[in-house]
DNA sequence: AACAACATGATAGTATTACTATTGTTCTAT
DNA sequence: ATAGAACAATAGTAATACTATCATGTTGTT
């Protein structure tokens, strides 16, 4: 199918492609719902297999443990997101309107992609805000990063990058920038909805997030 | 001693004061080791045991698990930062340079407090950054901030919100900026050690580090 | 000096987690 | 008709995350 030869999410993630098989596709439906349920921690692959209604040998010939199943959501996430945005940028000519409807994709809940029905996006993007550091806030993340398993990331924050210097070719910090525009976006959205006192902004409130990206990004590279 | 009781670290954390016997010190000071040397996942209650020559069992009556002792240090962090903050600019005159000053002590490791000879405040640092983030992204945060644990992280980010609103009473996001700011710090910092290429600061360069933070703010606040 | 209170050590035990290994069945491709 | 893959079923191990009990030494009190 196309449609899964457009995401060649990275291969060191899996010991099986979970896109090729039902029982994939099941784990990777499933430990997205439970993921966002109990959190990492009181994630298992037992509870996972049982869910299925298959067992923990299964689940592991797809996955060496829960940690790179997360990592191989969140390349998912970021390889789809990239692609998201290339689309809705590529036939922009203002350089302004292309960073900010990617700040705009950023900072928003997304829409179920009819594409990908084993992938519940909403809820992929909660789990992407909630557990996302985990993925390299790790002892072994010099390891992982050598064997690509933050491509995806470092991928999107170049082309965010990217977007930075066109708009200002001066500016010194653009990855820097990138990067703080990316994780800002869901630490901001984490803690409107669970340390309020953290932000100003209003749970689900988006528009208000965009506008404090933007407004924070703008004037960095105006200045 | 007053060097003790000038930090109130949030009762909550701990079942037993561990500043105020040998055994609780020793824990307090080999955690911060392990948890650094080892990741929080790595780390154990029966290997920290063994480190300090006593029993899981005992460490058990200081903390109730270690994510408990994790929210412990980081809230010791804070508290600490918080009142160097303080001291080093009360007696200021300009707005500006306490915000300057503020961001430099968030984004600069710290030398070791003689008045702590327990607490390595430079590890502590180091974890605070590899692995803080941790202490609220958990399935139970709701409940831990309704019982206090976050209260010196939400205490800090109220004094730089004050200061951002000394200098622009207008700005609209200054709770939104000032944790922006702090885990901005973090973030890079952490980026620049092992994910170079989602940063354009090189590892342990502080002073761009600041200049970008307080460039990025000055700008949000002048526009 | 006697005794209570307390902190710690020593030991044991349980449930869960994180795996690995083996064997048998079903379905499929040749 | 059969080899091979995919999966289910089952069992088992080591580590983790605790909890419980009891003994011992130390400290403070009368």
């Amino acid at each position: 199918m196309l449609s899964n030869l457009s995401f060649p999410v990275h291969a060191g993630s899996y010991l099986k492609d979970p896109t090729e098989s039902e029982l994939g596709k099941r784990i990777l439906h499933e430990s997205i719902q439970m993921i966002d349920d109990l959190g990492l921690e009181h994630f298992t692959f037992k509870k996972l297999a049982k869910q299925i209604g298959s067992t923990e040998a299964s689940v592991y010939r797809y996955f060496e443990n829960k940690y790179k199943l997360l990592v191989y959501l969140a390349n998912w996430y970021w390889s789809w997101l990239q692609a998201k945005i290339l689309k809705e940028t590529y036939n922009q000519s203002s350089k302004f309107f292309k960073l900010e409807r990617t700040i705009e994709l950023l900072a928003s809940p997304i829409e179920q992609d009819e594409k990908f029905d084993f992938i519940d996006e909403k809820k992929l993007y909660h789990i992407i805000i909630s557990q996302g550091a985990k993925v390299y806030l790790i002892k072994e993340v010099d390891e992982e990063n050598s064997q690509g398993a933050f491509l995806a990331y470092k991928s999107l924050c170049a082309i965010v990058s990217e977007l930075i210097l066109n708009i200002n070719p001066n500016y010194k910090h653009s990855h820097t920038l990138a990067s703080t525009i990316v994780e800002t976006c869901h630490n901001q959205i984490f803690f409107s909805e669970h340390l309020p006192r953290l932000t100003d902004l209003s749970k689900d409130d988006y528009d208000e997030l965009k506008e404090y990206i933007t407004h924070l990004t703008a004037s960095a590279l105006r200045a």
